[in-house]
DNA sequence: CATGAATGAGGGTTCATTCAT
DNA sequence: CATGAATGAACCCTCATTCAT
C-alpha cells in the first residue's frame, strides 16, 4: 500500500486535539487563562486557528477541557501509585509520591489546576472542586482504614476526618506549587516533608522523632 | 453588608485612594490581574477612570499598592495576635486565628496575595517574596524557639521549614474554604484542626492524644 | 451622483495595504502625526481597525511605511524626469518640472515628507535623512558636472549645497502654494520663475537677462 | 503701608500672560500642537492650569496668541533690522540678516510659525499666510525700488516680481528652519547663502561670481 | 484669585471569533 | 479540510477642560 505523505499531515481528530491541548495547558499555565491566546495556541499546536474552533468549539470550552483532563491524568496517577495491601502510612506515602511527581513531571497541568482554575468563575473551578473531592476522599479512606487496623478508635468525628484530609489535601497543593517554583526541590522530597508533617506533627518533628520514610527504589 | 452610597461630594486624596484600593482588591481577587478592568475598579469605587490614573499611576502600579497594602495588613494582623510570652504551642494557635481570622474577614486580599500576585512576573514578586518572608520568620522562629524551650535541635534546614510554611498555608486555606462551604463548621473549629493536624499529627490524633487547645473567650 | 460602493468583497493583502496607505497619507498629511486617529486611517480605507494593525503593526510602522513610498515615489518621478545626455540647466529644469508636477499630484504625499515626517524625532529621521541625501546628491551632481563642463570649479562645500537644496525646495514650496492660490498661473510658469530665481539671480533678471526655459511640449 | 509677600506673587495680568506664552511657545515649538499638553504649558510657566484657562480661553486660542506674537515679533525685527538709505542688494542683506538672526535667537516661536502652524486648519494658517504676506510685499517692494533706481527696466509683469518674492521668502523659511536643525550653522551663513543664491544665481555662483557681502560689524 | 478634585471623550492596541475561498 | 481575510468589542491610558472650595 503507498501512502502519499503530504507535508500537512492528515492526523484523526483524537489526535489532533490531544496536540491542541497539549499546547493549550502550555499556554494556559504559562500565560493564565486571560493571558493565553488562542493565536499562540494554535500556532504551539502547529495548526490553524480555525481548527482550534472547529475541534473546541471557544476558549472557554478548550480550558474546562484542559482542567479535566489534567485533574483525571492526576487522580488515575495517584490512584496507580498506591498498592492496597500496604500498612496505611506506606499507602499514604505512596500517594503523596505519586502525586508530586505527577505534579513535578507536569508542571503547567498543574499550575492550571491549582492556580488558573480557581481564579476564572464557577465552571471551571467546579471541576476542579471534583478533583479536590476526590483526592479528599481517598485521603478520608485512608485514615479510617488505618485506625481500624490499628484497633484505636481515635474517637474523632467523622466531620473532623475530613477537615483534615481537607488540610491534607490543601498542604499538598500547596507543596507541589512551591516545588515546582522552587529550584533544587525534588518530588520525593516534597513527599517526605509533608509526610513527616502530617504524620508525625510539629512535636514529633522537633522532638526528633520524624516519620519513616521506608527505603524503596526510585 | 456594604453599602454603596453615592457621594458625589469632593474628598481628599488619602480617603479617594482608600476606597479606589479596596475596590481595586475585590476586582483582582475576582477576576485576576489580567482579567480585572480599570473600567470596573473605577465604576466600584464610585470614580471616573482618569481618577484612578491621577492617583495610582498604572494597573500595574495599582495592583502593587494592593499587594503591599493588603500584604502589610495581614503581617500585622498575625503579629498582633500573638502574645511572645506565652508557650511556642499557643503561639502558632493564635498565629493561626489570627490568620483565619483576617484572611476570613478579607478574602479577596487573602486572593489577590496568595493566588493573584504569584501569576504574574517580575514587577510583583518583590512585594509577594517580602510577605511570604515574614509569615516563614514567624514560622521559622516559633519553631526555633519552641526546639530551644525544649532543649531539643530540630535541625531543620531553612527550606525544609519554607516547605512547611507552604504546607501550613495551603491547609490553612483549604481547610477555611471547607469550613464556609460546610454547614456548622466555625472558624474556630478549622483553626483547632489544622492545630491539629500540624502540631500533634496523624498518628498521635489516631492514638486518641490530639493536642489540646486552650479555653478563651473568642 | 456619487454612489459609495460598499465592496465586501476580500481583497488579497497587498491590494488592501495599498488603500490603507493610501488613506494613511492622506490622514497624515492632513493632520499630522499626533493628530492623525487610526480610526480615521481605517474608515477612510474601508476596512475595520484590526485589519490595519494586523498588516501594518502601529501607527509608527504605518507612518514609517507610508514615508518610505512617498519618498521613493517623488525620487523615481524626479530621476525619471531628467534625462542624463543634456545641459544642466536643462536637467535642473527638467528636474524642477517634474518634481513641482509630482507634489502637485501628491499634496499629501509631500506634507508628510516635507512637515510631518520632520516634526517627529528618531524613528523616522533615517527616511527623511535618505530622502534627503537623494535629492541633495541629485542637486549636487548637477552642480558639479556644470562647473565641470565650464571647465570651472564651484568649490562650493558639502553643506552648502546641502543648504542650497533646502532653499530650493522651500522655494518651490512657496512657489507651488502661491501659484495655486493666484489666478491665472500655472504649474509651468511657477517653475519657470523658480528657474530663473535660481539660475540666473535677481540681478540678472532686473538687467534684462533672465535665463530662458526652452519651448517644449507640456 | 505694609505689604505682606507671599510665596505665591500676585504680578499683574499682562506679565502673567507673557509668561504662559513663553511656555507655550516652548511646549508647542518642541512637541507640536497636538504633542503638547497644557499640564506642561501651565507647569514650565509656574502657575496653575485653570489660571491658564482663565487668561487664555482654550488650547487653540493660546496656539493662536502664540502665532500672532511670535509672527508680529518677526516682522518687526526684519523691518527694524533694514535701513531705507541703503542700495537695494544692501537692504536686502540687512533684512535676511535680521531674518535669520530672530528666527536663530527664537528657534521654538520660528518652529511654531514655519512647522506647527501650518499643519493645522484655517485659523491658524491665516495667522501665517498674514506674516507671509507681509514679508512679501516688502521683498516685493525691495525688488522694484531696485530696478527702478538702477533704472533698468527688467519688463517683468508685476506677477513675476511676486512670485519671486514668494520663492525668496519660502527659500528663506525653509533655510532657517534647517539652519536651526542643522549643527554648526550660523545665522550670518544662512543669510549669505540664500543672498548668494538669489542675487546672483546658480550660473554665477558656478562661475566664481558670487555676490560679495561687505564687510560690516556683526 | 488660586488650587486640588474630578471627568467626558477619544486614541492606540489586542483578542476571541467568524467567513469565504 | 485548511487557511487567509476580516471584525466587534474591550482594554489601558491621556488630555483638554471644569468646578467647588
Amino acid at each position: 500500500m503507498v501512502v502519499v505523505v503530504r507535508t500537512t499531515k492528515r492526523l484523526p481528530r483524537a489526535e489532533r486535539e490531544r496536540q491542541m491541548m497539549d499546547a493549550a495547558v502550555q499556554v494556559f499555565g504559562r500565560r493564565g487563562y486571560r493571558g493565553a491566546s488562542m493565536d499562540e495556541v494554535a500556532e504551539l499546536a502547529g495548526v490553524s486557528k480555525p481548527l482550534v474552533y472547529l475541534y473546541l468549539k471557544s476558549k472557554e470550552d478548550l480550558f474546562t477541557a484542559c482542567i479535566r483532563r489534567e485533574a483525571q491524568a492526576l487522580t488515575r496517577a495517584v490512584r496507580a501509585g498506591v498498592r492496597r495491601d500496604l500498612p496505611p502510612d506506606r499507602q499514604l506515602w505512596e500517594g503523596l509520591r505519586a502525586f508530586f511527581r505527577h505534579t513535578a513531571d507536569h508542571p503547567d497541568g498543574w499550575t492550571v489546576l491549582h492556580v488558573q482554575a480557581r481564579t476564572h468563575g464557577e465552571p471551571f473551578a467546579a471541576e476542579v472542586a471534583a478533583l479536590r473531592a476526590e483526592l479528599v476522599s481517598f485521603v478520608t479512606q485512608l485514615t479510617v482504614v488505618a485506625a481500624r487496623a490499628a484497633h484505636r478508635d481515635p474517637d474523632l468525628p467523622e466531620r473532623e476526618v475530613a477537615g483534615l484530609a481537607e488540610a491534607l489535601v490543601g498542604a499538598a497543593e500547596s507543596l507541589a506549587a512551591w516545588a515546582n517554583a522552587t529550584e533544587g526541590v525534588c518530588a520525593r522530597e516534597a513527599a517526605a516533608t509533608l509526610m513527616n508533617f502530617a504524620w508525625a506533627g510539629l512535636d514529633n518533628l522537633m522532638a526528633g522523632r520524624p516519620w519513616t520514610p521506608p527505603a524503596d527504589q526510585d
